[in-house]
DNA sequence: AAGACCTACGAAAACGTTTGCGTGTTGATA
DNA sequence: TATCAACACGCAAACGTTTTCGTAGGTCTT
């Protein structure tokens, strides 16, 4: 039995369509024999409304799309787990389209999806996009009556939802709790300033070595290319690592400004004998499963990529929904937190 | 300005919807001035065809939905990168649904999409719906017309296209390498036998150990219950395994039938004084972050979820395009690997 | 008995496309 | 000059819904 419509039922029972549809909602229009024959009808062969034409009548498709860098990485995933949720709760679909870091792919994901697809975008920018500074996608988006929440690397320069993290604090409140257990040579692995979060978190480092007296030295900063991070990158960034950490004997504390590079740190730091945390203490940013298996536990500043989904999906939904355009467009921090593990002690 | 439609622009332009959409597509019946002066109309204002309107007339949507029961989960993203790869190429969008292994939300998230939304599924079952052996909702999806294939978590009393690793093989593969390598007290730690990859993997294990000549030992099977390798139930897992170790400190090597399970049991047997691999060799199941960054890196078996994905996609939209009734179920087996890191020497 | 009023249903438009067919105007041909 | 083709365009149906409006037929009122 192939899918029913108002259509075939309406001549399958000789009514009209429309007394079909009525019945179907329980109209007081349609007296109850009618009624009851054409629900039971409907029922015995599991009609369904087609969500394309519902779509089509009521120009919305109740459908909201995520457009993410990546989709094998551990925050974006928490991130749309929460979208997920949100939107479901509140009858919505979720259709993601993946960039690939790529500024061609975001502009045609976003021009595939906008075209009645959904009803919004809830997007995290490529680098590449952000390399280029060409946003014209965003602005026609938004210029046709789309609404977008941005979120996680922050675009000043479009005026829309966002949802992003206090990077500068996060990072600040990471190195705040390795000075008061003592550390005096706290080094940073980051990447290049480019990378919005890099630049951000390296702020919240230097914030937090002035608030403390401690001055900044040169050769312990190390910023790497921003795909140092890959799969496929780990043997330069190990030799990086190593030849960093070879340099720059004396630290006694390490911050890095994801996992990986937390990891690869702790990992050269072992191999060169040095204790994790007794010698040197390490702590990262973004809290995965790496950070929670790694040996010893990975102290991280958590961005709570669940939270941040749900405010996301929240804010978009209520920007559908109400479609009142002098509403203000709002931008949610959502607060790292410190998750203290082994690798700073205790 | 607002989005376009065709009859904006007819009504603009002064001539009929017909005309413009004719001209839009090229068409000859089209006077060459009344042609171009469309087309730069369009052009000008940025018409896109609504997509919703061309899935009612073409009753299809070019969609697929993927169903997982995790999307904070390594492998399974893979997957969806496979399939979003192939779709995109082939004007596919994907719409995801996350089951969050509950029978009920697997059942509801195909009810919501299987109404035109979406022109076939591609899923993997929850853990629950394995456990009820309730398969209605599978079977009236494909009654209704609709293509599923089915990948991961084989059920094989649901006839459709299939996309599944070789786990026996996988497992088989895994064991044999370690007893090549002289291991004579291989243990296993698994799950229960409902889980299907936990038996079948199990079931390679025990091939390989009949195939040398080597007994099965009862002490040296760990079967978890399939929840513990949540971070929930870090505590649990690392009990149990200790436990297990306790019990069998004569072991030469371990296999797990995941990543979690592997690092626990390395972190265990490092904790325990036993060097890994010079005592103990280990060796873990899919092919993660954990396995590539763990300490050593972890010898694991991957399951190439990208591959998987991408021929979950050929098989679907094959199945869309073509759609033969009588055209026969496939069953793609996707080749496991061993991937030789250093938990199992060299 | 005639108007008023329910009751129960159907017709049709609308959402945005595509496309087969009809038709008016032109130009050429016989 | 009558015929006919070619050209350039419009009409309308179709996809599946929802919803407003219209209208039969019946019941009630006086």
């Amino acid at each position: 039995m192939p899918k029913m419509t108002l259509k075939k039922i309406a001549s399958e029972l000789e009514v009209s369509i429309s007394t079909v549809s009525k019945a179907l909602k329980d109209s007081h229009e349609i007296g109850e024999d009618t009624r009851k024959k054409i629900q039971a009808f409907a029922a015995l062969y599991n009609y369904k409304p087609n969500n394309i034409a519902l779509s089509l009548k009521n120009q919305r498709a109740n459908t909201i799309g995520i457009i993410i860098p990546e989709i094998v990485h551990h925050f974006f995933t928490t991130v749309i787990q929460g979208v997920e949720n949100e939107a479901n709760k509140r009858g919505y679909n979720v259709i993601i389209g993946l960039s690939n870091e790529s500024f061609e792919k975001e502009v045609h994901n976003m021009e595939t999806l906008a075209n009645g697809s959904i009803d919004g975008f809830i997007i995290s920018i490529a680098k590449e996009t952000l390399l280029k500074k060409d946003y014209h996608h965003l602005r026609e988006t938004i210029n046709q009556g789309m609404p977008i929440v941005i979120f996680d690397r922050d675009l000043p320069h479009i005026d829309t939802d966002k949802v992003v993290v206090d990077d500068v604090r996060g990072a600040r409140t990471a190195v705040e709790h390795l000075i008061a257990q003592g550390c005096e040579r706290i080094g940073i692995i980051s990447t290049n300033d480019h990378v919005n979060v890099g630049k951000l978190r390296f702020m919240g480092y230097q914030k937090a070595l002035a608030d403390a007296g401690q001055e900044e030295v040169a050769s312990r900063i190390l910023k790497l290319e921003d795909d140092m991070d890959s799969v496929a990158q780990t043997a330069a960034l190990d030799a990086a690592i190593s030849k960093y950490l070879a340099a720059n004997p004396d630290l006694d504390a390490v911050f890095a400004v994801n996992e990986i590079f937390a990891i690869a740190a702790m990992n050269a730091l072992k191999a060169s004998g040095k204790g994790v945390p007794e010698d040197v203490k390490v702590i990262g940013f973004t809290d995965g499963l790496l950070s929670k298996y790694a040996q010893p536990a990975l102290t991280t500043v958590s961005q709570h990529g669940h939270e941040m989904g749900e405010r996301a999906a929240q804010l978009l939904i209520e920007r559908i929904e109400n479609d009142d355009p002098d509403d203000a467009y709002q931008t949610v921090v959502v607060q790292t937190e410190l998750i203290h593990r082994d690798s700073t002690g205790n």
